[in-house]
DNA sequence: GTGTAACCGAGACGGTACGTCTTGTCTTGTG
DNA sequence: CACAAGACAAGACGTACCGTCTCGGTTACAC
């Protein structure tokens, strides 16, 4: 969101970094922004999280932050995002059942540590405001969705499957059932991951 | 909540109604708070539900509101409780794997109409309130999963359901799902439900 | 005030005592309540003055104090008067102009100590309420005025101040040059009262 | 109070404006809540006056009262001391006594009318307040006393007035006298005034 | 004795105001 | 232009009192 291609290197094709007339947008200021808010869900969750002490905490001014995020919502989210997007990896190995159990295991880990109690309350606040709801969507549950999807279609074509699976109703219940312990403040550790996996894997075989 | 044990038949052995000194607390008031509170939760969500905004509207002094009621998060699932509480009724027929099925388009059903935005706005906030989650917890939840757990042990004994169930992750699968359907936004129709009874019946078989 | 006629023999020309029917009045009640009032002026003034305060402190309930004392004003005054009235001993001696160097020092004194505060507080809330007004005029200003007359004239029949004396004015004078330097914060001491008395009575002879 | 150095021109050496950065104070707001802060204290007194009240009547936000006005006491104060501040001029005429018997009447007049309400309202709260005492004393006891004290002293030099005279024991008679009749609320006529100045100055020459 | 009347305690109720905190907009001056 | 600084209107927060209003119990005298 918010990407200025002024400083990726990859648009040297002829198209000049298209700067228009004026001051550049600051990105220390960007960046200070973002961390400091980041920092403020981390400690408080979105309770304490407003405005005033994100511009407190970075150094910069309100209206600033005003100019470039609409709502407090959509500045959660984003600092959100660009702390936890890019930290799961999914795994892919020899057998299906294998990665799916390492996949759910990997979901309830990342959301076990203080970036659980970050989404909870970033997601739990999106689901008033459209536009963070979209970012959410697009830039976390789509992702891991399709990246579920792949394993389990890999798992159909290699027969670990049965060929019937209505792959959108597995992922709805396994991401569903770890977001909802999430919200409702129940351990996600791996032992409770493994079983909600193999109960969804017996449905899969 | 603030049972009142008057009305109580159990202690017909003369136990008078047992009123403390001082004047009565306003069967009244405590209504016209939840009804205005859960009006509000109707229109607009937890994000236009104020304590300012709920005497407003329910005439009653907003002292009296905070006598009652300790903070904006209790008042908002009180009145969340108050109504939706005894709106999901568990069927009890003879073939368990099609109670299952009405039990998931039942939950399914009455979050996709208005109670549904209620309560995700209040089960989103439960996140940061210790007291907020218990109260969601104990009044919901809980009931919600035990009823479940009942229909899938007589599926059990039934010979419908294998064994080896592990019935808490099977009923945090489909809780989880239809809930997370919710947050995101999606619909929550009854051939969605029907799609997720089966895919996780099949693991259940 | 809340005169009772019931101890008072000297009423004895028929009157019998006049016991209303119903339970009497708590003379504990009220003196606790008169007690706490006077309590809690002297330590904070009139800003820390509340019916909730002294009701607390005294373990009268509310409702009892609010059925004999109309406003916090009065009950202010009257607790102060209770307990300042009888205070002020006038001096009667041979030569009048030393009886009123050593008036003019004793209310000096008496509003310098802890009094004054309270007495400041109070009557500076009596110029709002006409109530309040009436109470301190006839229970404090006026019988301080009339004593000072008395010595005034006792002067003038002596031949030690002039016969044109215009008391009231005098009395004017030394009253409220007393009473301004209480509000104002100035200091109260034996040589400004002293100072003050010379400068007067220069006036009078 | 909150001096804009920026319109004194007396500072033409060379100190620019120095206007600070950020939006700069409204000073019609200042104007407005000065206004109806008078204005509220003119019709009910202190006891009817309150903050809100003074931001609905003003139409300015209560934050913003709360910004340049640490308590309700010193904008009282304030608010009465732009009104009545410059009312008094003393005189300055051929006879001191003439003038002095002009003062009296002056201040008497002055404090007779609407203003002397809002001053007893005022001065009676200033007691329990350091600030406001501070401001009245600076503001508007100070400068008269300096002046009776000029005017005395004049009489002195003139030989119209003993030499001995105690000035200050001669101001805190007459200003008390004036202040003690308004809080008691009696009433401040000339007529009054006259016989007040009268018992005074017998004790001046 | 038994009313009955006025008391006292407890505490809920509708209100007003408090002083603080955020929100989002605006209006300056500086880089 | 971007940005820092900060004023502004709006309005919610939770608390303290206000004065009124039921209630349940407690004394008294009066029949």
């Amino acid at each position: 969101m918010e990407q200025e291609p002024s400083g990726s290197g990859a648009d040297g094709h002829g198209a000049p970094p298209r700067r228009t007339a004026g001051r550049p947008r600051s990105e220390s200021a960007r960046r200070s922004v973002l961390g400091a808010a980041y920092a403020i869900l981390e400690e408080g969750g979105i309770e304490d999280f407003s405005i005033d002490r994100v511009a407190r905490l970075s150094g910069v001014a309100r209206t600033t932050i005003y100019r470039w995020w609409p709502s407090k919502a959509v500045l959660a989210i984003e600092s959100f995002l660009e702390q936890f997007g890019p930290q799961l990896a999914v795994p892919r190995g020899e057998a299906p059942d294998q990665d799916f159990r390492a996949l759910v295991r990997a979901l309830a880990a990342a959301l076990a540590g203080p970036a659980g109690r970050v989404a909870a309350s970033v997601v739990a606040h999106a689901q008033s405001d459209e536009e963070t709801q979209r970012l959410f969507r697009e830039n976390f549950s789509d992702p891991l969705r399709t990246q579920a999807a792949e394993l389990l279609e890999r798992g159909i074509t290699h027969g670990v499957f049965r060929s019937d699976l209505d792959i959108p109703r597995v992922i709805d219940a396994f991401v569903g059932a770890v977001y909802f312990r999430l919200i409702i403040g129940s351990s996600l550790g791996p032992d409770w991951a493994d079983a909600l996996s193999e109960t969804i894997l017996n449905g899969c075989r």
